[in-house]
RNA sequence: GCGUUCGUAGCUCAACUGGAUAGAGCGUCUGACUUCGGAUCAGAAGGUUGAGGGUUCAAAUCCUUCCGGGCGCACCA
């Protein structure tokens, strides 16, 4: 339940069949008025600015307004017990003992439900996505978090998400790794030493597909082109095998795997542009030479373009190449094509910093092709930047030139790097320090987040308690103590922290907030070290009934705050 | 040059998407363990929210002009 939604309906409602008697004939702020916390030095429940915005709509001094309305709001809802008129014009809500007793209680009768939203989409999110080429490295490790607990967190809301990731399996890129397994093979079987070349893969990892493959054929692998569907096949499937089994081991896995290859080959690409000539998207034309670097290689030609300009992007981009092929961009627009056509009430990318400037053309590439039904939204996660001890850090090269997932996850497990990857907005920039991740203290948020669980589970433990046990409240008086209505003031604020980080597509600021709310209870916990009369627990037992509750409570968020990140609460540490 | 994104305490970041005295952690200083998990807690100091202008009852948040950092600007993927 929540609470702010709840009570602005009760209070919106009121205000408008009063407000002949409030004086207000313009009700048009109403979508503006809102309902939240008030600030840390109010005791007060709720907030609201509505005197300010109806004030200035109608001419009226907020005070004047807030007078009134405090004393309508005092005599129809019962559940409000104090108000007051503060600042230029807010006013501050304390609700009823017998109101928060009420809530509570639906809290638990929800227990891992609390905040949900309730809705029924289906969503189709397409993260990582990375080039089977290779193993994840560590900017691919960012967006498949992110990616992955977006959508736990709209399945926590109700919603079907289909996870899924686009296989490149096509173009150049894939020719040039083919020829790098094949010319480690030769290195292998036949001793030819492996040029470097530029566009060529390196990697051991290269060296051990290469392996695998000649284990398992037999053939002589004298000719490229003869072996080329194999080596393909064969390289690809060992590629994706790393991939999949990284992304196993930070908890991640996907529904839905579409390949580039069999879109190409299934003539969507064609489909698609039709589709996009019919409705007077495509055209001929010539393109600028790209600005930035000089180029060398430019030939000015015409070429098939796809016009999104039209859509808010800086030049239309390319559907062919010189040789008549058709671009990634085009594959990509015929990928789209067949998501749309899957009809998902909403799409979502998550894409890596450097794939920024290809947003407006994908995102217009959808509309056109939906006939504007269909918006893309994109999320860009920024760089990751790894330190240790303070400064920056690369990592073992022995994979490549990149720092790989699998080195990430031989030092830091998979719960630390899971929380700390989203313990920041996606479109900052992100320090991961290794040493802060490994330490056991307040500094590692996970370390901190967790401690508060295991504490709880310990002074459950130490009472016998039975976790199992229907947790209702039947007392019609509990008391309270301040640093209690704080957490619970705190946990209300869930639904509304679920609802804003699925709105606008922002977990992390699920880890924020269990955070803090870790805090306020280890603050709490503390005070029973300076005074007998907040100690939990008394002769083995706990005597003050809002402990228990309160403790349950806090249990009930971070089970669902967790299971949504997917991090691990160990009842010990 | 164009696009995009960020700029908040010494450092790393929040700020309920326009609300009240801008909050946390680290670092610095001071304090709290003979009994519930001190792996923690309490307190102090620290700010012209990069700069200027504008909109608003109200701006870190919206608009605008600068300044600075990141990313991108192929027929690659």
């Amino acid at each position: 339940m929540n609470i702010y939604n709840y009570y602005l309906k009760k209070i919106s409602n009121l205000i408008k069949d009063k407000s002949k008697d409030l004086g207000l004939s313009e009700l048009n702020g109403l979508k503006n008025i809102n309902l939240e916390t008030p600030p840390k030095n109010f005791d007060y429940d709720l907030s609201s600015n509505l005197c300010l915005v109806f004030g200035k709509n109608n001419n009226l001094n907020p005070l004047d307004l807030a007078n009134k309305i405090k004393s309508l709001l005092l005599e129809k809802i019962t559940d409000f017990k104090e108000i007051e008129v503060a600042g230029p014009g807010f006013i501050n809500i304390r609700l009823s003992e017998k109101a928060l007793i009420s809530i509570i209680n639906e809290i638990f009768n929800n227990e891992e439900q609390f905040g949900s939203k309730k809705d029924n989409f289906s969503y189709n999110i397409e993260f990582v996505s990375a080039n089977p080429t290779g193993p994840m490295h560590i900017g691919h490790c960012r967006g498949a978090i992110f990616g992955d607990v977006l959508s736990n967190l709209l399945e926590f809301n109700g919603n079907k998400v289909t996870r899924e990731y686009y296989i490149n399996d096509y173009g150049n890129q894939i020719k040039n790794f083919v020829k790098s397994v094949y010319l480690r093979i030769r290195e292998i079987k036949y001793k030819e030493k492996f040029i470097d070349e530029k566009d060529l893969y390196p990697g051991n990892y290269i060296k051990e597909i290469a392996q695998k493959i000649i284990k398992k054929n037999q053939s002589n692998f004298k000719s490229f082109e003869k072996n080329y569907e194999i080596l393909s096949q064969e390289s690809l499937k060992y590629s994706m095998e790393m991939i999949k089994s990284d992304l196993k081991k930070l908890g991640i896995s996907h529904d839905s795997f579409i390949s580039e290859k069999t879109i190409v080959n299934s003539n969507t690409v064609d489909k698609a542009v039709n589709k996009l000539k019919n409705n007077n998207y495509v055209e001929e034309g010539y393109l600028d030479p790209p600005k930035g670097e000089e180029q060398k290689n430019w030939k000015k030609t015409k070429r098939l373009l796809f016009k999104s300009v039209l859509f808010g992007d800086d030049i239309n981009r390319a559907l062919k190449k010189n040789d008549g092929s058709w671009t990634y961009f085009a594959n990509d627009l015929a990928y789209h094509f067949d998501k749309v056509s899957r009809n998902y009430d909403r799409l979502i990318n998550i894409l890596g910093a450097d794939h920024t400037g290809y947003i407006k053309r994908i995102q217009g590439a959808v509309n056109a092709l939906s006939d504007n039904k269909v918006n893309l939204e994109c999320k860009v996660c920024q760089l990751v930047k790894l330190f240790k001890k303070g400064s920056p850090f690369k990592m073992s090269k022995r994979s490549g030139d990149f720092i790989t997932v699998s080195d990430l996850l031989s030092e830091v497990n998979k719960d630390s790097i899971r929380f700390m990857m989203l313990n920041r907005s996606n479109d900052v920039e992100l320090d991961f320090d290794f040493d802060k991740v490994l330490e056991k203290s307040k500094e590692n948020p996970v370390f901190y987040v967790q401690y508060c669980h295991a504490r709880i589970q310990s002074i459950l433990r130490l009472i016998n308690y039975n976790l199992n046990e229907k947790k209702v409240i039947n007392e019609s008086k509990i008391g309270f103590n301040k640093f209690e209505k704080e957490i619970i003031r705190k946990l209300f604020e869930w639904p509304k922290i679920i609802k804003i980080s699925s709105d606008k597509y922002e977990p992390h600021r699920i880890p924020f907030y269990l955070y803090e709310l870790s805090t306020l209870f280890h603050s709490y916990w503390s005070k029973g070290n300076e005074d007998n009369n907040y100690k939990f627990v008394t002769n083995g037992k706990i005597e003050r009934p809002s402990v228990l509750i309160i403790m349950n409570l806090i249990l009930i968020v971070l089970k669902s705050g967790m299971k949504i990140l997917n991090v691990a609460l160990p009842n010990k540490m």
